[in-house]
DNA sequence: TATTGTTATACTCTATAACTATA
DNA sequence: TATAGTTATAGAGTATAACAATA
């Protein structure tokens, strides 16, 4: 009987764990935000919002990566949330700016300890030097690939 | 005037990159198939049963962690592209089986040798002993958090 | 009663494209 | 005409829960 031609395995490649493992790390923080009412995505938003000056949807769609249509859906349900404020830009009337509620600014050191809190938890099974180590080699990886321009620092 | 609390940033953690690195290359994986006609997750269920035994969709489930609806939908999907066959286990009347058609086995090795090439392509920029160090890295983060047991060979 | 699998429903995330209002 | 943003639509991915058939 013929065998089968050789196929590699899933787990031969390195995009499968990474995937696993940001799919494992990203689920556990999805869990723990869930209580405060907002998911990742929503997170991401905020934060890029937080203690800055209000920012137009279209800058906001440039440094995360998305279309606008998708930026206008997520400010949708954070403004339903009471987390978020859409205004019309003053010096454009075609534009508009989105910020932060005061409810939104004072959620957002709360979610940011979760997310330390979850990292450090998740991440506690690796040495110091292999937390930096990976940090390192990600921070090349995705800046080698990126597209899109997040806040370096 | 006040200084808003301090906020870590997104930067800051290492669940922010692992996510921004996975999406990447899980997304130029996915734009390489898509002119196969399959997505990625169509792709993991078509190599977990790739030169196998009929398997049923309960174990699937099992096996790549997700729930019985979601394989049966993702199921629903390869069937009407001709590259799944579902057909009633004949020991167990409630019970059904999944195997690849022809169509299907010969697609796997297609689509093996395109993983193959997406990660070297990516991962290209590390040195061969930083890829070991991530391998290593990856995998002890995901058995230390995974419920789900993939084929670990 | 317990189990297998499907179906129904829902929600997040994301994209593309059409559309509106303004520049 | 070009740009900013929204809306409409679609589809992947996933989950929960109700259900039918069978054990």
């Amino acid at each position: 009987m013929p065998r089968p031609p050789h196929a590699s395995g899933l787990t031969d490649h390195l995009g499968f764990w990474m995937r696993m493992v940001s799919n494992q790390v990203s689920q556990a923080f999805a869990a723990k935000i869930e209580a405060r009412g907002v998911t990742v995505a929503e997170w991401v938003l905020m934060r890029a919002l937080y203690a800055q000056p209000p920012q137009s949807p279209s800058r906001l769609a440039e440094t995360m990566g998305m279309t606008k249509g998708a930026v206008t859906k997520l400010a949708d349900r954070l403004i339903a949330k009471s987390l978020l404020l859409r205004r019309p830009d003053p010096d454009d009337a075609r534009a508009q700016t989105l910020a932060l509620t005061a409810a939104g600014e004072r959620l957002v050191p709360t979610l940011a300890a979760i997310a330390d809190e979850n990292d450090r938890a998740f991440f506690r099974a690796l040495t110091s030097a292999e937390r930096k180590a990976l940090e390192k080699t990600l921070r090349r990886l995705a800046s080698h690939h990126g597209k899109t321009s997040f806040p370096t620092s």
